[in-house]
DNA sequence: AGCACGCCGACT
DNA sequence: GTCGGCGTGCTC
């Protein structure tokens, strides 16, 4: 080999020609990775060809080395990367990095028995997916550990995917008892030195079972046999920078090429993975409908109500949960005291000057904006009038916090969200509530979890509307799957409240009557409208600080899609038109055809995307978010 | 993505 | 007279 193709880690559709010297030769394979002279720089790349002889008409430059003993990407998870790099429009240097999150050099130091990283999958049958309904987490383990024996008896390995770290400790120590010492851990948090060992423990088939998050999909297991995703409708597992892609089609796409199947467990299927079981792309596993009793839901009218936060339905279950001893949950979205503050006398709304939204009054005596983090002493007056009526308007977690201290004194109430900072505030919080220290527990998503969840008795939705009223198409799917779950994850003899303004909606009436409902009548709606999953979306972002060129932009971009004709909406200003100082603009293209989309993209927007000057272009293909 | 190159406006 | 913003082009 004298001449190879390298994949670097930039936004450009190019490979470049290196030349190896001769001494590197025979140890450099097809996936090596290699540090080679780039401008004035060093870059790590991929191989991904060998070429007999030099393309062009100038001397390429010579490698600088071979990063690893070993090539760090099989052949069949190049592949993996060349779909992606193709489904999600990144380069290809730019998914193989991804997939390989270690900086050391790959060594191999015992001389192991040579792992077979290049086996053939064509004699295996075809890879499936299967879309597994679980009822409660009992069945769920169950079932998990039925699949994984069956498939370790194979002498394949096998992964679990989850959302976030968080949900990781309790499959470990589930898995633990069983397979003690074989189960390698992953996740983003880790040292580079632990990614490193548990990443060579896979590698070298030492371990025969991994947990992590995301990144997890590109285990390099020599022969993996089974990639189990829990709660696959979760948005974590879409990556929300370049490779933008999303660990479910990637797992898919990867049980295809090395053929095994691919289980997506769910107590509440994304519409997505429902509506491709049901066209029968995806093949469902029959589970056992153990019918277990559920906790009661109740939908409170809040038009009824004279107190908007504690309603008295609200009120008395509180109280009676608190007299039984038992955890009563309060879940509101929003963080802080008022979500914004408001003058009486000019009717200004108090902005973040680098977002243009809402900022957000904290009981700490400052205004803080949840975007960008800016922060700044609230003001006794008015800063646009100089009245002196200001007031809070909307409420947050304090407000709740606040209200249950006063209506319930000898309550001991703890307040979690994002306010309260990191993950070790979070542990304290959830060993409290484990060890049964809180009365009353406020919060925000982050306490959503089942560890926290199964050891409530009561949980109260403060205002389900401010979920509902979201300005993204699946706002209604995301309320009906964050109810379900916390009917499912708390203790059966439990209750629900849900306070709402909205107390017809489909997605509470499912919740409280017939679940399965849900599915059909959420699909009609995203059929009228041209949603997903009836048709792809593809989001081309626009961010810049020139408002003007960022609109320019969105123009340009809108001319060339007419020229071809592509199915799009936009460009408008996104939901959050301002972040950070940048300008923000956005189209959706919902062509059915994903070759009109792909061909766009690859000619128009990659040649032109230099012309627009100062403005950000990105592309993400099946957005999980449109704000 | 970076970074160099080259073109026009306001300043030690 | 130059410093430096910004648009353009290139990277084996």
């Amino acid at each position: 080999m004298k001449y190879i193709e390298v994949a670097l880690n930039l936004p450009l559709q190019r490979s470049f020609q290196y030349r190896v010297p001769a001494d590197l030769a025979t140890r450099l394979q097809i996936g090596s990775r290699v540090l080679v002279p780039f401008r004035n720089r060093n870059l790590t790349g991929f191989v991904i060809r060998e070429k007999r002889e030099e393309g062009g008409e100038r001397q390429p430059r010579d490698i600088i080395k071979l990063m690893d003993d070993f090539p760090a990407i099989s052949h069949l998870l190049l592949r993996l990367g060349q779909w992606i790099s193709e489904y999600y429009h990144c380069s290809l240097g730019q998914s193989l990095h991804s997939m390989l999150p270690i900086q050391y050099p790959l060594k191999n130091r015992e001389e192991s028995r040579k792992v077979s990283c290049f086996r053939d999958p064509a004699a295996r049958k075809k890879g499936n997916v299967f879309l597994l309904k679980v009822g409660g987490t009992k069945e769920k383990t169950s079932i998990f550990l039925s699949l994984i024996r069956e498939v370790l008896a194979t002498e394949r390995q096998v992964v679990l995917v989850v959302p976030e770290i968080s949900y990781i400790s309790s499959w470990h120590q589930l898995i633990q008892s069983e397979y003690r010492n074989c189960v390698a851990i992953f996740h983003s948090r880790l040292t580079n030195r632990e990614r490193y060992i548990h990443w060579m423990r896979m590698r070298k088939g030492e371990v025969h079972l991994a947990i992590g998050t995301r990144c997890l999909v590109f285990a390099p297991f020599p022969d993996l046999g089974l990639i189990v995703l829990e709660e696959e409708e979760n948005v974590a597992y879409k990556q929300r920078e370049t490779p933008r892609y999303h660990a479910r089609e990637v797992a898919a796409k990867r049980g295809e090429i090395e053929g095994f199947p691919v289980v997506l467990m769910s107590q509440t299927p994304s519409l997505e993975s429902w509506a491709r079981l049901n066209k029968g792309e995806y093949l469902s596993i029959p589970t056992l409908t153990t019918r277990q009793t559920f906790p009661r839901v109740e939908i409170i009218d809040l038009r009824r109500e004279v107190h908007r936060i504690f309603s008295a339905p609200l009120k008395r279950a509180v109280k009676q949960t608190l007299e039984k001893d038992e955890l009563a949950i309060l879940f509101l979205d929003k963080r802080g005291f008022s979500r914004y503050l408001f003058c009486e006398e000019c009717g200004e709304v108090l902005r973040c000057p680098n977002c243009n939204i809402g900022i957000t009054f904290h009981l700490r005596g400052t205004l803080s904006c949840h975007y960008c983090n800016y922060e700044e002493q609230s003001p006794f007056i008015c800063p646009y009038c100089k009245g002196s009526r200001l007031r809070g308007m909307g409420i947050g977690t304090e407000q709740v916090e606040g209200e249950a201290k006063m209506r319930f004194p000898k309550a001991l109430i703890r307040r979690a969200d994002l306010d309260i900072g990191s993950s070790s505030l979070y542990r304290l919080v959830r060993d409290e509530v484990i060890k049964g220290k809180i009365d009353i527990l406020v919060g925000t998503k982050l306490i959503i979890k089942e560890e926290i969840l199964r050891e409530a008795k009561m949980v109260g939705i403060i205002l389900a509307d401010s979920l509902l009223n979201l300005p993204d198409f699946r706002a209604s799917e995301r309320l009906f799957q964050l109810l379900v779950k916390i009917k499912r994850s708390i203790k059966r003899e439990g209750r629900i409240l849900i306070q709402t303004y909205n107390p017809t909606h489909y997605s509470l009436r499912c919740v409280k009557d017939r679940e399965e409902d849900f599915y059909p009548e959420e699909m009609r709606a995203r059929e009228e409208l041209c949603y997903p999953p009836h048709v792809h979306w593809t989001r081309i972002l626009l961010e810049g600080k020139a408002k003007a060129k960022v609109a320019e932009a969105g123009q340009r971009i809108a001319t060339g899609l007419d020229e071809r004709g592509v199915e799009f909406l936009g460009p408008s200003p996104c939901p959050f038109t301002k972040i950070k100082g940048r300008y923000r603009y956005q189209l959706i293209l919902r062509d059915d055809d994903p070759a009109h989309i792909s061909s766009f993209l690859k000619g128009e927007l990659g040649s032109s995307s230099r012309s627009f000057n100062r403005v950000k272009v990105s592309v993400d293909v099946d957005p999980q978010e449109l704000m």
